[in-house]
This record gives structure tokens, sequence and C-alpha cells, in this order.
DNA sequence: CTGTTAGCGCCTTCAC
DNA sequence: GTGAAGGCGCTAACAG
């Protein structure tokens, strides 16, 4: 079916395709009669530009990529991606940006998926999801000079545009908090210990033992991948220690679940054997029973600062803070609960 | 930021662009030597087609879009569509294809983001994750005769290419398995009254009473949103009654926390007093406590199958089966356990 | 204000 | 096998 084309329109509006153009872009300089002889013609032709022609003219996609996390079968199920989606989502719908989901599975380096991305001119931008330390996109993106804003924090280079939480702060106030509720012997489950998120909110919970003057222990201290089987296999480790830890803090909501449930199958009573708290708030903290008291991160927030300050750079407006913090807050509940 | 094109590439390689072009689309007819030639001086120079010239002159985008439920503020949170679109992600990427994201939030109307992906040649194909009676996307997309898979049935045409559960038989099980289990005074919850996969769960669960022999009782069904608040009013609602239910079937896991945190509240018991059943089985069925008995519907599969089918339209294949029906599982948990 | 011209970068006949 | 030429549909100077 071959579609109609700004020529048509032309001809039969009797003026050049150049002034069809005209009314498309919304070009002042134009006289009322023939902008709206040209647009009566449009809709009358229900015409539509083709998006791609003006692309190639234009140089540019009027699209950002959302990068997902690698080797995303089954990381990819966290809540947290869901959430900032939509608050990317909200505000590019805003702005009449496209999004293009990026994703690398299997075998595919990430890196070849982003040179395809903007080698072959297919997104304006891009929004990172989460970062590692040495971190390969950042890198690249960085020594490309493409536009593109970070979730979450980089150490490798300090003019990396993005948006986080506090997380060793918050991860400093989680800690503090189980200890002001009597604890002293507090386990921490991390995700993927390469994560920057996973370093900073180890380095709260660190600093937070130190100021209170309790020992930091190495066998309360475990990593593995950001999944519920992870939580579930470590706080099995944890529980067989000679000294089983009175608190755990776990860095992400789905592995608190597992953790939950090995606790409850080992028979501790949660929260008065062992206090669990967690991160994210996502509905399964919520919901999960006793319930788990997690730091509320404003994932849909962080989303939405993201796509907000990509557009400020695609703008042009080199001004915008290099790192912007979102506010966390802990939300308390069943599993930290003292009687 | 000037990019390198393909003439670049065939000057350097002292060739025609038109060789290049050919080397790029993998064309048969050219020699081993002048090949290699020319794949080195790409390496060489870096080079990567422009997607968007391709496209052009291609009138093939190599990109699907996914659209999202209006009106999606909250409903997108639903694990449903986190799952399918993991499905969808699976198998595109394997072709190579790109993924866009299509919301209309708030005020846009939702033919009007879908005029401008197809009028606009923004995409190759689409998948709807929902359908509605009398779906106006659904007309539309098959008015301009516009390649998508549904995921989901419609009531309205018989010629659409979809991908959905028997939902009708697997809610007809379950309101029979809690049958099985005594129960008399079975409620019905759904989300929105005009979603197809409502209807046909509301169907299952009407024929499974009538071949029982129970009684349908127009207080027991009642009908919001697809959200954890109307679950949580809903239930409300069914607690009040004169005869309270001794069994609630809900059509959405999302719902039946809702539902599951009200019963708890009015201090009645799961499943003693109360079963409660659900339908997605997410993750949040499972971590609730007590666990909630729901169907799994095989989001992922359901998203594999679509992307699949619609690689098949894209493909000319038109042999494919219509309506492909993905299979659905019980999983009992304690929400409806006999002692 | 409006039309003409020349691309954007790639692909595809059609010749050789 | 390879090159030249024209076109995909739109935009951006440059004229007038």
């Amino acid at each position: 079916m071959k579609s109609i084309t700004i020529k048509d329109v032309a001809k039969k509006a009797g003026v050049s395709p150049s002034t069809v153009s005209r009314v498309i872009s919304k070009d002042t300089r134009i006289s009322e009669n023939t902008k709206n002889k040209v647009l009566e013609i449009m809709e009358e032709l229900n015409y539509y530009p083709n998006s791609i022609a003006r692309r190639l003219a234009n140089k540019k996609t009027d699209t950002i990529g959302v990068v997902m996390p690698y080797g995303t079968e089954d990381i990819l199920m966290n809540p947290f991606f869901q959430e900032s989606l939509r608050g990317i989502s909200i505000v590019s719908s805003d702005k009449c940006y496209d999004i293009l989901i990026c994703t690398s599975h299997k075998n595919e380096d990430e890196i070849d998926v982003l040179r395809c991305l903007i080698k072959g001119n297919k997104v304006d931008g891009l929004i990172l999801t989460r970062s590692n330390e040495h971190d390969e996109a950042i890198k690249y993106l960085r020594d490309n000079k493409f536009p593109f804003v970070l979730i979450g924090s980089c150490l490798e280079y300090d003019d990396i545009t993005s948006v986080d939480n506090d997380n060793e702060k918050a991860s400093y106030e989680l800690t503090s908090f189980l200890i002001e509720k009597g604890r002293k012997k507090i386990a921490f489950i991390g995700g993927e210990l390469y994560s920057v998120v996973i370093k900073n909110r180890f380095e709260g919970y660190k600093d937070a033992l130190k100021d209170n003057n309790i020992e930091f222990k190495d066998e309360y201290l475990i990593f593995d991948k950001f999944l519920e089987e992870s939580g579930y296999k470590l706080t099995d480790k944890l529980l067989n220690l000679d000294d089983v830890p009175d608190a755990i803090i776990v860095a992400d909501d789905l592995m608190s679940l597992g953790a939950m449930k090995k606790i409850k199958e080992r028979n501790y009573k949660v929260p008065e054997g062992i206090m669990l708290a967690s991160f994210n708030n996502s509905i399964l903290a919520k919901y999960s029973n006793p319930s788990i008291t997690s730091i509320d991160i404003n994932s849909t927030e962080l989303g939405k600062r993201a796509c907000e300050k990509l557009f400020s750079i695609l703008e042009g407006n080199e001004n915008e803070l290099k790192k912007e913090i979102i506010s966390h807050k802990i939300i308390e509940r069943e599993s930290t609960k003292t009687i």
C-alpha cells in the first residue's frame, strides 16, 4: 500500500512541498490562508508525515533508549525496572519522544548493542538503569560523547550525569535503625559485588557499625545475584554460623523474600529472633509476611528525573547538576517492629 | 560530529558506494577479494550503517511496537506486563529487532498514538498486550490492515491473530476446584468489566457454578479496576453481605493482595473461613501470607509466542494458526488448602 | 511569504 | 562482479 507523501498534499493544495513541510514544522512565516488550506488537505488525505524520512533529514530520532541490565533473563523481573521505566515513560511521552527498550540477552556483547544504537542513529540519547564498577558501557558512551543519563552512580568518572539515591546514607540509616532497636549482630546480604549500588549500601552499613563501635565480621557479609533464590541460599549460610545474626540487611526486596522464606523454614522468628530490613520498597516488601521494613528509593521518580535530565542535555542546557540525589525514606513494617 | 558514511568507505576502498552496500546486505554476487577489502576498511573506519537511511530506502524499520494498556499510570505496574515484555524481548532480540514501547498517558487518544506509529512508519508490526470489548485499537489496526498480534482474545472479529490462555476453561477449573473443596458460596471479583479477559474468566466461573447446580448470586459478583486498592474495597462489600461468601475468586494477583488484606482486617481466616484463589501466578501470589492459589498463565510464554507469530506474519507466512492457546495450570497454595 | 534546489545515507534497478 | 543514476520522503538553504 503506497503511502501518501508530502508531494501529494502539495499538489492537491496547489503549493510546493516545502510549504507543506513548513506547515508541518509549524513555521511561523506562512499565511493563515495557505496554512489552513494545507491542513485541510492533509486531513482530507489522511496524511501523516513519514517519521523515518524526517529523521534522516533532521538527523534526530525523537527516540530515547532505555538500557536494561545485561543478562536480563531474570534480573529484569525486578519491579525496580518496571517502576523506573514508568517514570521515564511519563516524561518522554510528554515530549512526544519514543522509547526504545535495549537489552542484551545471551551471548551478545552489551557494547555491540550500544554501538548499533548510537552508530546506527537509532536514538538521540540513552538512559542506563544500573552501573557497575569499571562499567564498560559508561566508558564507551563517555568516550563517544554520546548523550546519556545514568540511574545510579559512577565510581570512575565524575563528569557523568546521573540520578541516584544516597544509598550509602540510606544504608547507614537503616543499619543505625537496627542498632537502635538493640541489635548488634547485623549481617549484610548483597547482590552482585561489582554493582555500584551494592558497594554504596555496603559502605553505609560498615560505617554505621563503626560509628556505633560494633565490630564488623567478615562472615556476616555475603554477596550473590539479585535474585530471590540467592537470598534464600545466602541466608542459609548465615543461619549455619556459630554466632547467628540477630538482624539482616538485604540489598533488595526480591532477595529479602528468599531470605524470609529461609528464616521461616529454619524456625527463626521475625522480628523477635532476627530482624530483616531491605531496600527498594517494592510491593513485595509490603505484602510479605511478616511485612518487610524497606527503604523507599522512589524508583518512579528516579526514572522521571533521569529522563528530564536527558532532555535537558539534548536541549543543550549544560548547566544541569551532574549528580542529582533523589530522597529516600525508611518504611517501617513488621520485620523490625519491637513489641 | 560528522558520522562516516558509505561513501567514505567506498572511496577509501577504491570501490563504488553500491559495492559497499552490497557487502553490507550480504549480496552473494561479489568477489571474495573486494568483499574482504571492504570489510577491512569498514573495520578500520569503525563504520556502521545508518539505520535511519536504511529504513527509508528499505521501507522497513526492524522495529516492533509493544502497546501497553491505556491509562497506564498504575496498571502498568502489574507484573504481567513485565513478564510478557520479557518474552517479547527474548524473541525479538534473536531477530535483531528493536522494541518500541508505546503507551498513551493522560489525555492522549490511544488511536492517535497508533496512527502516529503506523502512518509515521515507526514500526513494522505491533503487539497489543490486552483487549477490550469493542476495542477501538483492534478495529483501527484491522481496518488499516496493519500487522499485529494480540495477547488476549478479540470478541468482535475472528480473523485476528492472537495468543491467549483459555481463560474460560481456567476459570471453570478454578471454580470447580473450590467447589470440590466443599465451597458453595463463591464470589467473583473482576477487573475492568469491558476487558475481555475478565469476561472470559467470569463466564468460566458462571458455567462451573451452573454445572454444579449452584445458584449464581448477583451480589457475589463485583468489578472494578485492576488495582490492589480495588480488591481491597470490593472485598469489604462482600464481607458486608448478609450471606458472606466462603470463597472468593479474584481475577488478578495484585487485586487479590488487596482482598487478602481486607479479609485479614475483618478477622476472617484464610483458608478456613474464606478460601481465596486468583489468576496470573505472579511472584505476589507466592509470597503473600497465606500464599495464594493462582492460575499460572505463562506470561512470558504469551509474550514469546505473540512475538514469534508477529514475525511469522511479517515474513509472509499466512498459514499460521489465527488463535493460539497457551496452557495454564493451577498452582495450589495455602489460601485454598484443606487441612 | 513561497518555490526551487540540493541533499540526509542508503538501496536498487540498469547497464557494462 | 561492479559502477552510475535515481529515488525513499522530508528539510534547509537560497532566491525571489
